[in-house]
DNA sequence: AACCTTAGCAACCGCAAACGG
DNA sequence: CCCGTTTGCGGTTGCTAAGGT
């Protein structure tokens, strides 16, 4: 999809691999800032917005991809019960994880139990055999009480539930055990150390692009980086430098 | 096989906070 | 301190694959 913003077209919708190769070069270059400086010499015809979205969402390595573990979903369940929709905060406890995937999994998750709620309270239903009963803790976790609105939430937003019981939330108590909590903190300060070190060069450790994408990419966009940066009264030389 | 429904996910939007001149 | 710009966050929407009828 595009639109028009002032003559410029900007580029709306999924993400091309293309464009996707083209951002991950200009991260590397100018780091994970400036993204309307980004959009603007990238050529992307993105926001900066929308560049950044992509990145943190999609791009950023490290991320994980997939399904949520057991652990994390307990994880989520914990702090939410904790703060809430503080997604980004949540996020940052679970290395690799977005929060907008966490916001994703509440959502889908959350459904579920309403859902499972509305089945255990009706009188057809004899019993609800979900979740955390399975639990290796005795007790429900705190977020249960949190999905106590859930039924007023579900009434003020076009609904999608099913009658479809949680089977995923069925899990193993003993793979709950498998990853404690110590080994999630771990892994929060090996990701925390991982960003404090970030490698050197627009292309290492990329692996998304091939070495023909990145010529492309530099090739197609130093003109318009050329343009920019003098914007910026940068001398031209520099250009070169940031190839180095 | 065709159609319908739903879950899951990617991406957009609006707002507020942070930042910089 | 003010004001314009940028960034980050949370809510929402729209698309698509998968499953059901």
């Amino acid at each position: 999809m595009v639109t028009m913003m002032g003559g410029e077209e900007t580029r709306k919708g999924p993400w091309t691999e293309q464009e996707d190769s083209q951002l991950v070069c200009f991260v590397r270059l100018f780091g994970e800032r400036r993204w309307d400086f980004i959009a603007r010499v990238s050529g992307l015809n993105r926001t900066g917005k929308s560049c950044r979205l992509r990145w943190v969402n999609y791009l950023h390595p490290g991320l994980k991809h997939g399904r949520m573990t057991p652990q994390e979903e307990r994880l989520i369940l914990e702090l939410h019960s904790k703060w809430g929709n503080r997604w980004s905060r949540i996020a940052r406890r679970l290395p690799g994880r977005t929060d907008n995937e966490i916001k994703n999994y509440w959502r889908t998750h959350m459904r579920k139990k309403a859902q499972e709620r509305k089945r255990s309270t009706s009188p057809s239903s004899s019993s609800s055999s979900l979740t955390y009963e399975n639990s290796p803790t005795s007790n429900p976790p705190p977020v249960l009480a949190g999905a106590e609105n859930w039924d007023h939430i579900q009434n003020s937003i076009p609904c999608r539930i099913t009658s479809v019981a949680s089977k995923e939330m069925n899990h193993d108590p003993g793979a709950m055990h498998a990853y404690p909590m110590e080994q999630i903190w771990r892994d929060i300060e090996k990701s925390e150390a991982k960003v404090a070190a970030p490698q050197c060069g627009p292309c290492q450790g990329n692996q998304i692009g091939t070495v023909s994408n990145w010529d492309y990419c530099y090739a197609e966009s130093l003109l318009r980086m050329e343009n920019e940066l003098k914007k910026l009264f940068l001398p031209p030389v520099q250009i070169g430098g940031l190839f180095c």
